[in-house]
RNA sequence: GGAGAGAUGGCCGAGUGGUUGAAGGCGCACGCUUGGAAAGCGUGUGUGCCAGCAAUGGUACCGCAGGUUCGAAUCCUGUUCUCUCCGCCA
C-alpha cells in the first residue's frame, strides 16, 4: 500500500508507474474519493465536538432536558454522517490498495521481453536430456501417482532425487546463515490481512494464484514471503536492530491456472514445491544496498553449484504490485537452449511494510515505515531441473556437484 | 471440540458511567548532583486521522465489532486471541 500523502504530492508519477506496470488504476478518481472522505471526516469531527461539549457541560450536574434533547438530535445526525464517512472510507481504501508501488528510475520500461541483462556467468553449453525423461528413467519422480492422489502437477520425489533436494536446501541454508540470515520455519497459511498487506490478491480475485481455505480466513502460502512479511506486523522496530535478515523455509502452494505446455514440462511449474526464501527488513536508505546483497547471495549459490546463469533487471510491465525493482536469476538450459527463471528478488520499499504496519523508530525518535526485500535462495523443484540438466551423464547417472557431496554422505554420483 | 479465567500505553499494573489519554511503577530521554559512574532528585515521555506555514487545535483509539446512554475503558451482546483444566492426537 502506498502512502496517500505521497500520492497526493506525486499523482502524475504514481499514475505513470501504475500504467508502466500495466495496472489500470485511476489516480484522479482516487484523489477525488480522498477529498470526499476528508470533507466527511471534518463534518463528523465537528458533530462529535458538539456532542462532547454537551456531554461535558452536563458532567456531574443535574440533567437538563434541553441539553438531553439536543444530544439526542446530534446523535441522529452523527449516525447518518458516520455512515457516509464509513462508505467513503471503504471506497477510498479499496482503490488505494489497488495502487501498485512506484518503480525505480533504473527499471527498464516495457514487457517481459524488455528486461535487461546485467551480468552473466558460465558457459552456454548445448545438448542434454530433458530432466523429466531423465528422472523418470531412474524412477526419481512420479507425476502419475501425484495426479491420482492430488491432481495434475502434483508429484512425488523418490530416492536419490529427494535426497538431492535435501542436500541443495541444506547447502543453501548453510550459505545464507553465514551471510547473517536467521533460519525460520513459518506458518504455511496466512490470514487475509497479512496476505493482502504483503501484496497478494484477495480471496475471490480471479487472478489469485493462491489456494484459499473454505470457511476460514486463511490462504495457503505461495511463498514464505507472506508469513515473513507478517512476522513483524504492527510492530515498531528499533533502528539499532536493523537490518533484520530472515531465511524462511516452506512449501509453496500455487494454482498456476492455465500454465501448461512445453516450457512448463515436468518440475518447472508445479502446484507445490519447497523453497528457501531470504527476507530483509531494513532502513529506507539501505534497501538498494540490501537488494544487491540478496542478488549476490543468489549468484554465490549458483556459482558454487556450477550452473551458468544471467541476472536480469525485470522490466516494468513484468513487476508485481509491491516491487519497485526486481532482479531475476535465470539459469542457462542446455535442453531449451535459453535462459529459464530460477530465482527472483524484489525491493518492495515501504509498500508491504505499510500494508502490515511495520515501522522503525529512528534514533532521533521519528517514526518511519521500514523497507522490505525478498529473494529466493533456492526453489527446489527448479533447482533440481538445473542440476539434472548440467550434471547428467550418458549412462543415466548424475554427478553430484562438489559442494553438495558433503550433504549426500560423500557420494560423488547417483 | 467442552468448561473456566483473562486482554488497558514500550513493559508491568490501577481503574467508581462524566473530573481518564488514562493513577502508580518500570523503562527511556534530558537536567541537577558526582572526579567519573551508580544511587538520589527534578522534568518530560503514545499513535492514527483532519485542519494549520507553524505554534497548536479538533477527533478517534483501553483485543475487535455492534448496542444501551445526553455521555462508555467502565453496562449489554457477539466475536477473536491468550492462559488453565478436560477430550482428542504426531
Amino acid at each position: 500500500m502506498l502512502d496517500i500523502r505521497f500520492i497526493r504530492e506525486n499523482a502524475a508519477l504514481v499514475q505513470e508507474s501504475a500504467t508502466r506496470k500495466g495496472y489500470s488504476v485511476d489516480i484522479r478518481e482516487l484523489l477525488r474519493l480522498d477529498d470526499a472522505r476528508r470533507q466527511l471526516q471534518q463534518q463528523v469531527d465537528a458533530l462529535r465536538t458538539k456532542r462532547n461539549e454537551i456531554a461535558t457541560s452536563m458532567k456531574g450536574g443535574k440533567p437538563e432536558q434541553g441539553l438531553i434533547d439536543q444530544g439526542k438530535q446530534l446523535k441522529v445526525e452523527l449516525a447518518e454522517r458516520e455512515q457516509y464517512l464509513l462508505a467513503a472510507d471503504n471506497e477510498f481504501s479499496d482503490l488505494l490498495k489497488k495502487v501498485p508501488n512506484i518503480i525505480f528510475d533504473d527499471v527498464p520500461l516495457g514487457g517481459e521481453e524488455d528486461s535487461e541483462e546485467i551480468r552473466k556467468w558460465g558457459d552456454q553449453k548445448v545438448g542434454a536430456k530433458d530432466h523429466l525423461d531423465f528422472a523418470l528413467a531412474r524412477d526419481w519422480v512420479d507425476f502419475e501417482r501425484g495426479a491420482k492422489v492430488a491432481g495434475a502437477k502434483f508429484y512425488y520425489l523418490k530416492g536419490d532425487l529427494a535426497l538431492l533436494e535435501n542436500a541443495i536446501t541444506q547447502f543453501a541454508l548453510d550459505l545464507v546463515i553465514k551471510k547473517g540470515f536467521t533460519y525460520m520455519t513459518v506458518p504455511h497459511m496466512v490470514n487475509a490481512r497479512v496476505a493482502e498487506g504483503a501484496g497478494f490478491a484477495p480471496k475471490g480475485d480471479a487472478s489469485a494464484n493462491e489456494y484459499f481455505i473454505e470457511g476460514e480466513d486463511l490462504t495457503m502460502i505461495g511463498t514464505a514471503e507472506a508469513p515473513l512479511t507478517g512476522y513483524h506486523a504492527d510492530e515498531i522496530l528499533e533502528e539499532k536492530n536493523l537490518p533484520l535478515m530472515y531465511a524462511g523455509y516452506s512449501p509453496c502452494y500455487r494454482k498456476e491456472a492455465g500454465t501448461y505446455g512445453k516450457f512448463t514440462r515436468g518440475l518447472f511449474r508445479v502446484h507445490q514445491f519447497n523453497k528457501l526464501e531470504m527476507y530483509i527488513f531494513c532502513l529506507p536508505e539501505k534497501s538498494a544496498e540490501m537488494h544487491e546483497l540478496i542478488v549476490q547471495t543468489e549468484e554465490e549459490i549458483w556459482q558454487s553449484l556450477g550452473v551458468p546463469y544471467h541476472v536480469i533487471n525485470i522490466a516494468a510491465g513484468d513487476l508485481g504490485a509491491p516491487a519497485a525493482k526486481k532482479y531475476d536469476l535465470e539459469y542457462w538450459s542446455p535442453v531449451d537452449e535459453k535462459y529459464r527463471e530460477l530465482t527472483s528478488c524484489s525491493n518492495c520499499t515501504d509498500y508491504q511494510a505499510r500494508g502490515v504496519n511495520i515501522r522503525v523508530r529512528r534514533s532521533d525518535g521519528a517514526l518511519q515505515s521500514v523497507h522490505t526485500l525478498n529473494g529466493t535462495a533456492v526453489s527446489l523443484a527448479r533447482s533440481l531441473i538445473a542440476v539434472i540438466e548440467h550434471y547428467q551423464n550418458d549412462d543415466g547417472s548424475l554427478t553430484i556437484p562438489e559442494v553438495l557431496q558433503p550433504y549426500m554422505g560423500g557420494r560423488e554420483r547417483i
